[in-house]
DNA sequence: TGCGGTACTTACCTTCTGGTAAGTGCACTC
DNA sequence: GAGTGCACTTACCAGAAGGTAAGTACCGCA
């Protein structure tokens, strides 16, 4: 029940899009497979510091269902799983791009001091 | 210390951005004041069917600290707060708008049957 | 005199999100 | 034969987000 419970009525487009967004990691995990186009499930999990194995999945599978990463399983051992961008993911990720310069433009704005430092 | 435990660092502009618009109602409350430029706090509360006070306000209040919103208060009796986008608003708004293309053309991809009906 | 409207505040409670830690089955390496 | 890596799964738990309902102080209106 709670995997599906999500993807209510839409107020807007921002509200259709942030449903498919919103989740700690979905916006690196999109990135990461842009920049890399192909990664393997261990390679994500290594590429997004901090990330753990249950929200990983729980992610890619999410996003898997939204039609925006493609899911490889090549049935070998050990087992492999290649994840990339469909077109849809694609060209999410080019429609956050101006959102992720504005953002860049508040880091700058609110000082130096809130660069990433990871303790 | 829960208001500002938020605006941690950043690993990107995306994760800047999203921080700051992260919340239910935010967006909405974004677009509300970029379609009527200047809104009372009871036009707001009519204008987004749904929102509780509390939600309004505290959405309110980071947006102001965020930079987003301007509150103009007009010490009357009645008392009279008049809210408006700040320049950083109606730029972040611009940003989101290729996002909220993508989400109306998502809501088109999945059906019909998920257009706005308030229960 | 009591109701409705203004713009909030406060306390309490539920739901959702995400983290931790352990387990699974198989193959390769030391 | 113990340890490691692969790609997960499961159970449990803490904290954050958001909703509900009531209260505040003042005024205009009927």
């Amino acid at each position: 029940m709670a995997p599906t419970a999500r993807r209510g009525p839409y107020f807007c487009g921002i509200d259709a899009a942030m449903d498919v967004v919103s989740g700690k990691w979905k916006s690196l995990i999109l990135w990461e497979l842009h920049h890399y186009g192909v990664r393997r499930f261990a390679e994500l999990r290594r590429g997004l510091a901090g990330v753990s194995e249950k929200m990983l999945v729980q992610h890619l599978r999410e996003m898997e269902e939204d039609g925006l990463v493609h899911r490889e399983v090549y049935r070998e051992v050990p087992p492999k799983v290649e994840y990339s961008l469909t077109d849809h993911g694609v060209s999410l990720n080019a429609a956050l791009a101006p959102l992720g310069a504005w953002g860049t433009d508040r880091i700058r704005r609110i000082g130096a001091d809130k660069i990433p430092v990871e303790p």
